[in-house]
DNA sequence: TTATAAATTTAGGTTAACCTAAATTTATAT
DNA sequence: ATATAAATTTAGGTTAACCTAAATTTATAA
């Protein structure tokens, strides 16, 4: 990789390095989902020592993009949340690109985006939210916060929560594993699939499910990471 | 800018740096376009000073990408020169995709494409290629590189030469100035159109010329920036 | 042909982001 | 309540890519 300074090469707005970008994205997803954002979740999210991301943590708190309490935990300032939710857009806007024009599969996205969420310009955030028409969910089923900062979440529960004799409409599947998305494609699960829940095997959690008519036995993991809406409590 | 380690994160070729793809592809640009290539003329296209660049082409001359004659001059290796088709090959296929994909017009497609072309996948490549369907110019009229890098050079010279009388057709626009770019195709030029000589002004080198009916004055400039053919000699 | 100018390289220094090891603080478990 | 373990921070060091200033080499012009 390259240049050390600040990024001013890119794009319209005067924004922070990639990596800088990388640390506020995954502290406003850990903040999300885990409540709070301690230096060794970072670490552990972000694949680096957490002497390192406590050094980063410090930068940050002082450039006012989040709060840090030290030994604690950090927050991001608003101006933080902002800056997370724009890179957060840009990322799904791009999956979303991804797979509705260059066909690639929900699998193969994550990486790819990554990578581009970074470099993508303001013309070209908005050039593509046009072509896909302003959608509001990427193909993972995570909502692509507006270029304002606001996010709609839908209101949907793990698939591990349900009950046998439910029917439900699957809204949204984790992205945090390729192989999980593509193992989950190829049994017939995609968004908006109705699935019945059959039976909950008391020994491993496991759900009994039906799926295009065929039943398929989907572990707890997997259930863990599919997350529904109910259509019927039977 | 982010990490300062050579790049495994990307993409499925093992590649240099972000920073060192760009010295190589202008080290081939400047090849093409110069014959030679020194530390000072490399130095004035990448902005960067001239000692920074006698290092870095120490380091490219050490891992074999060109061979470096102190004092006289570079020139890329094979190695080095299929790793700038390579890079130049995303850049143009990018600018294209830019412009049929997303209705960017040539004068804002250079930037967005200088910086994708590092972090663009062969998937992303191949499946852009394809979507295209393999185009051989650019927008801009230069050449896209096969991927195995072949580049097949459109037989046209530049403008200025042609003389009054003479009809001939645009086959390429360079794309160095953006805002040349946008006065040209301002004026009615884009690929492919003809264009009659109507006179050249001794004083200024300037043409006179009628494009779509209309008579326009060219300046020397930009009569050097465009590249045409001859179709008819009069 | 030799002095000066221009180009190039080397020397020495900076910065962002990383690391390991040591020091410190907080949490936990007897 | 205190000792140990875990988490966090600080100290000190590395690397890639940059820079300016000084030294060297090559080119030019009187």
């Amino acid at each position: 990789m390259i240049r050390a300074h600040a990024d001013t090469t890119n794009k319209e707005t005067i924004m922070a390095s990639e990596q800088i970008e990388n640390y506020i994205k995954n502290i406003y997803k850990l903040s999300s989902n885990e409540g709070k954002v301690t230096t060794s979740s970072l670490s552990e999210k972000l694949q680096i020592s957490p002497a390192s991301v406590s050094e980063m943590i410090k930068k940050l708190a002082e450039e006012r993009t989040l709060t840090h309490t030290p030994y604690k935990g950090v927050e991001l300032t608003e101006e933080g949340k902002k800056l997370a939710l724009r890179i957060i857009r840009k990322h799904r806007l791009w999956e979303m690109f991804l797979v509705e024009v260059l066909h690639f599969r929900w699998d193969e996205i994550d990486d790819e985006a990554e990578r581009f969420e970074h470099i993508m310009s303001d013309t070209m955030e908005e050039k593509i939210d046009h072509v896909l028409g302003h959608p509001n969910i990427d193909p993972h089923g995570d909502p692509i916060p507006t270029r304002d900062g606001e996010i709609h979440c839908t209101m949907s529960y793990p698939m591990i929560e349900s009950h046998p004799g439910m029917r439900v409409r699957v809204l949204r599947v984790s992205d945090s594993n390729s192989d999980l998305l593509k193992y989950v494609s190829s049994i017939g699960i995609t968004l908006n699939k109705q699935i019945r829940i059959k039976q909950k095997m008391s020994f491993d959690n496991s759900l009994l499910v039906v799926i295009n008519k065929k039943e398929i036995n989907i572990s707890s993991t997997i259930a863990e990471n599919i997350f529904v809406e109910t259509i019927e409590k039977e």
